[in-house]
DNA sequence: TCATTATATTACCACGCGGTTATTTAAAGG
DNA sequence: CCTTTAAATAACCGCGTGGTAATATAATGA
């Protein structure tokens, strides 16, 4: 799979409240449907709905244990979502640190811009 | 605004490979709608709509300048979506360091199973 | 004043998402 | 076997999203 596709499914994984609680819970350690339904107001489809967009995302995995079906977190994801977003606030800060300086340029030297502020 | 429900605005502005392209391009410096429609296949329109997505979620913030809206990036919620995610990592993390200890535990004094792997 | 440029807004459409209830599948255990 | 338990699947619904084309708004500048 391309990377593009696997932040899409991450983010919009990560995008909702309910999964965002299914992954707090599963960092704690692995957990069945019915225990991860439980504290929810909500059906057990429901949460078997979100179960699978976690898997899809690749953000939990499925042991088999009777006919449980116990899910576990995998951290992997997190850290290419977190990686992307790291990347670009770093670009960011070295692009305000020259900005920065530029403008203390500016104040020390003041001179023409090219279109007002208005 | 609750922290939830940005972080809800955040994720999901995150997880469309445009509005990803666009916060990159506006991670090196502030850009017009039409300098930022120029690369994709897309209307205008679009693209409007993208950024008042990005807006929405405080990742963007709009300047005025004549009949330009120049957008910048405004990388703070960036900061709150990663440290949403560092923090379950590393309750993960915890969670399997002594995960790995009680399988050594386990290995050196082998023990009944609750249930079987089948 | 009038044309041009930049952007926003409106109206529309197809599709996917998040939820429901009802039903089905699969394994366990008396 | 048959019942119980755990989970998945199907069918359905309302709504938001991501796109379009057409139009409106706003500021510039000749």
């Amino acid at each position: 799979m391309q990377a593009s596709e696997r932040l899409d499914l991450t983010f919009s994984a990560l995008a909702d409240p309910t999964r965002r609680a299914i992954l707090a819970r599963l960092a704690t350690g692995e957990a069945t449907v019915t225990e991860l339904a439980e504290p929810f107001e909500m059906s057990q489809p429901a949460i078997s709905k979100h179960l699978k967009v976690l898997e899809r995302a690749g953000l939990i995995s499925v042991d088999v244990d009777a006919q449980r079906r116990p899910r576990k977190l995998e951290p992997g994801r997190l850290g290419e979502a977190v990686d992307w977003i790291e990347r670009y606030r770093q670009i960011f800060e070295q692009n305000y640190q020259r900005l920065d300086a530029l403008l203390e340029e500016l104040q020390a030297r003041p001179s023409r811009r090219k279109r007002a502020k208005k």
